[in-house]
DNA sequence: TGTTGACTTAGACAAAGTCCAAGTTAGGAT
DNA sequence: ATCCTAACTTGGACTTTGTCTAAGTCAACA
C-alpha cells in the first residue's frame, strides 16, 4: 500500500496522517467496509480523524480508480482496495458476508449492441447472491 | 396490474385504497420509482397516504415477488414491477438513467464451481454502466 | 350491520451521507 | 530553518433514506 500512497504524491495529493491511515485501513484482500467502518478502525489509530475526511478521502480514492465503491444491499455503500484485478461479488442473502470471485468470460460481452441503445457501456458489475455455507445449516 | 391484486387477494391481501394506488402507480414498462417517487406520485390520487405505507407496501409486494428491489447507486433503492420477466439494468453515469435490457445466456452459468465457496447461490445481477446518448453530447 | 384483526397514520427516531465556516498543516519558496 | 499559503481537516448542522410505534380506521367475513 505504500506505493499507492507515493503514487498519489506523484499525482499532487498531499500526504496527511489521516489519509495515510485511511489507505493503511483499506489495506488487504476480501475488504469490504462501509465508510463507517473505515472510520471506527482508522479511529483506533488515529483518535481525532473526522469522519468528514474519512468520507471525502474514500471519495477521493474512488474517483482516482484506486479503490471501488460497490451498492450491494441499497444500504451502505462498501469500498473495495481491490481495484487493478477485475472481479465480481458472492453476496449472502443471510448475513451480508461478501467474498470476491471470478466468473469465467467477460460479462459486458454478453450484451449485444442492439440491447445498449446508444449508450457508451464501460462496465458491468455482477453480483452473485444466495446463501453462505454457514447460513445454509 | 388489476390481475395482480385480483392475485394478492386470493393471498389474503386486504384490497385497501393505498395498495391499489401503489400498484397503480408502478405499472408499466421501463418504471425504476424510489420509495419517495412512488410516494410522490401515491399523494397525487390519494393525498392522504403516509410514506409508511408506501414503505410498507412496498416491501410486501417485494417480498411476495411482485416488484424487484433494485440497488444500482448505493443511494434510493428502486422499485422495478417488471419482476416476471428475468432482466438486467443499463444505468448512465451521467443522469442516472436507468433501462432493463436482456443480455445473451444465463449470468449464473459464468460463475464456475470453484469460485462459489459453498455458497448456494440463486440468482445473480448485471449493472451494466455507461453513458446515455444525451450525457454524451 | 357489527365485529375484529389487519391496515394506516403521524411523527419520532436511526442510519448514511453531504456541506460549511473556521482552524490546521504539508511542502514549496525564501 | 522558517514562512506562506493553498490544500486539508474538523465538528456540527443539515439532508436523505428508511424504520418503528402507539393510536386510530376500515375491509371483509359472519
Amino acid at each position: 500500500m505504500n506505493d499507492l500512497l507515493e503514487r498519489l504524491r506523484g499525482r499532487g495529493w498531499r500526504l496527511t496522517s489521516q489519509r495515510r491511515v485511511v489507505a493503511e485501513v483499506l489495506d488487504g484482500e476480501h475488504v469490504h467496509l462501509t465508510a463507517d467502518q473505515v472510520h471506527a478502525r482508522a479511529v483506533a489509530r488515529l483518535p481525532e480523524i473526522s469522519r468528514a475526511t474519512v468520507y471525502n478521502t474514500l471519495g477521493e480514492l474512488v474517483a482516482l480508480g484506486e479503490v471501488l465503491e460497490v451498492a450491494t444491499d441499497g444500504r451502505a455503500r462498501r469500498y473495495d482496495p481491490n481495484a487493478h484485478r477485475a472481479h465480481q461479488h458472492l453476496v449472502c442473502s443471510g448475513c451480508g458476508a461478501i467474498r470476491d470471485v471470478h466468473p469465467q468470460g467477460d460479462p459486458l460481452a454478453a450484451l449485444p449492441a442492439a440491447e445498449r441503445f446508444g449508450f457508451a457501456v464501460t462496465t458491468a458489475e455482477v453480483t452473485y447472491r444466495g446463501l453462505c455455507p454457514d447460513c445454509r445449516a
